[in-house]
DNA sequence: GAGCACACCCACACACCAC
DNA sequence: GGTGGTGTGTGGGTGTGCT
């Protein structure tokens, strides 16, 4: 039986332990995959220990001794006089490096020449240990990481330590020859999963990214307290915090900057008007620049961006009112969020299985819904089911009762809000339906909170700004008719009246509506609509 | 079943451009 | 200069298939 030139004698297969082919890397390989053999003594004292290891990585223990003719090697934990010996080390370090060392590193003091066939096999061993790592095991190449690419990588990312996430810097290094045959994203994830513990320390670089050097032209290390930040920087609840501020103080002055001699600002009428913090707050360009000066963690496009997208929409005020809320009780604050995937999908799913034009036969749903989920519980339920809210707007002619409960009376009137609040936020993250459930309790009747999802989208910052307008309202207006009270005409927040202009397509009743709702809102409430059914143009 | 290599996803930070 | 639109690719993952 003969291998690229090595004998393997039958007697010396038929006895060795066979190699274990339990997913682990096969490091004691001759080039072409096959495996190397070592002989231990059966009373070494550590030959159990390295039989499990050796055959773990891909190597055979053979019962036969070496012999000048066969490249079995002798692995012995003490020095064996005139035999040639090999230190178990040799294997921990093949191990640890995950490439075949250098044997004669790991010699017993032999004096004498190591005969032809065990120089042949050294051979072998020094072009597996320099072998780019490829293993071919059923025709499949797979490229396993080792010791030596593991350095590399590390080294380029304390070189780079700013790209240590760029997805870019991981592509280019893939083309590095250190490192041929991974891809950008396979680099990448070796080191954010393996490598990323071991970056103890970096190299010194100034904020460009270049490397600093001492005064001997010698790279300076640096410890990771001085790691220099990312690319991109996510914005922290403390900048949102610091935004939102600023924007509001900003704000305050314009307005108070516009007062007469008595404090008073009024409109066009000549009516006082009121600082309306929770309204549209709007700060100009050059705000951004100043910000951007002050607190350099972001540029003055990402300070306008993060108020674009985040602050705008959610409300600068709210915002400065949820982080005192949270803080003050010791709490965490989070930074600005998105639209929350799981609001969407909750409201698309009450949409998807609630709204219909029809009352009756989405009730009759929900009641099919309800026992096929719970039929006990249904049974029990249904003699006391009340039409069940849909996601649609108040008829005209509602009553106050048909809003509002004796529950919401009960509760002290500076409570109500910041309970109201509090359920809304922590509903972010249910289905509507446990929404519902929330403001039922504090004494919104289910179709008024269903008017109220109606008029917002579902946006829950919206839903804040909705009860903070109609509770101002309940308090300061005669409530001739509570159906009037509840249209609620502000930027994302929606009228069945606005709704129509919005569907009519017409060109002056769309103008009419960009002086209240802003491009993204208009788009929003299309794309709302078109989800529950309705035609927009 | 666990570990690994690699592919893929998505929110959003940052930038740039056109008007 | 102000504003809206949008592209790029980072940051932080999850998913998949192989060993």
């Amino acid at each position: 039986m003969s291998f690229h030139g090595i004998e393997y004698s039958p007697e010396m297969v038929a006895n060795a332990t066979t190699v274990a082919d339990d997913g682990m890397p096969s490091i004691f390989n001759f080039p072409g995959g096959n495996p190397m053999l070592f002989y231990i003594a059966p009373d070494e004292p550590l030959r159990n220990e390295y039989v499990h290891k050796i055959t773990n990585y891909g190597g055979v223990i053979a019962d036969t001794e070496p012999r000048p003719s066969n490249q079995i090697i002798l692995l012995s934990s003490y020095h064996l006089g005139h035999r040639l010996a090999y230190k178990f080390l040799f294997v921990d370090d093949s191990i640890e490096q995950g490439a075949v060392q250098n044997l004669d590193n790991y010699r017993f003091g032999y004096e004498g020449e190591a005969d032809d066939a065990t120089n042949h096999a050294y051979e072998a061993i020094k072009a597996v240990g320099s072998s780019p790592g490829r293993t071919v095991r059923n025709g499949r190449i797979t490229h396993r990481f080792n010791k030596v690419k593991d350095d590399y990588i590390l080294k380029q990312v304390r070189m780079h330590p700013k790209y240590r996430n760029s997805h870019k810097f991981f592509d280019d290094l893939a083309n590095h020859p250190q490192l041929e045959g991974h891809t950008g994203n396979s680099i990448r994830s070796r080191f954010r999963t393996h490598l990323e513990p071991k970056l103890d320390w970096v190299y010194k670089t100034a904020s460009d990214g270049s490397l600093i050097k001492d005064e001997h032209g010698q790279l300076i290390r640096d410890t990771l307290d001085n790691l220099p930040k990312t690319l991109k920087n996510r914005f922290t609840a403390e900048e949102d915090y610091e935004l939102c501020q600023a924007i509001v103080d900003f704000n305050r002055a314009r307005f108070f900057g516009a007062a007469d001699e008595h404090g008073i600002v009024r409109d066009e009428t000549g009516k006082p008007k009121e600082f309306d913090l929770y309204g549209q707050l709007t700060v100009p360009i050059s705000f951004f620049s100043t910000l951007a000066k002050t607190n350099p963690m972001h540029t003055p496009n990402s300070w306008r961006d993060r108020y674009r997208k985040f602050v705008s929409r959610y409300g600068a005020k709210k915002y400065i009112d949820y982080y005192d809320k949270v803080t003050a009780s010791g709490g965490v604050p989070e930074p600005i969020k998105g639209d929350s995937p799981s609001t969407a999908k909750a409201i698309k799913q009450l949409i998807g299985l609630n709204y219909r034009k029809d009352t009756q036969s989405a009730l009759d749903e929900e009641i099919s819904q309800l026992k096929s989920s719970n039929i006990d519980l249904a049974i029990i339920a249904q003699s006391q089911i009340a039409p069940e809210p849909l996601v649609k707007f108040i008829d005209r002619g509602a009553t106050l009762e048909s809003l509002i409960s004796n529950a919401f009376f009960q509760v002290p009137q500076e409570e109500v809000e910041p309970r109201i609040t509090e359920i809304l936020e922590s509903c972010s993250q249910d289905d509507i339906s446990v929404l519902i459930e929330k403001l039922k309790a504090t004494g919104f009747e289910p179709n008024f909170t269903a008017h109220i999802v109606m008029a917002t989208n579902g946006d829950v910052a919206k839903m804040q700004e909705y009860v903070h307008e109609f509770l101002q309202r309940m308090n300061t207006q005669a409530i001739a008719d509570p159906y009037e009270l509840a249209q609620i005409s502000r930027n994302g927040i929606w009228t069945p009246e606005t709704d129509a202009m919005l569907c009519s397509g017409n060109p002056a009743d769309i103008k009419r509506l960009q002086q209240t709702h802003d491009h993204d809102e208009i788009k929003r409430r299309g794309n709302f609509l078109k989800l529950i059914g309705v035609s927009v143009p």
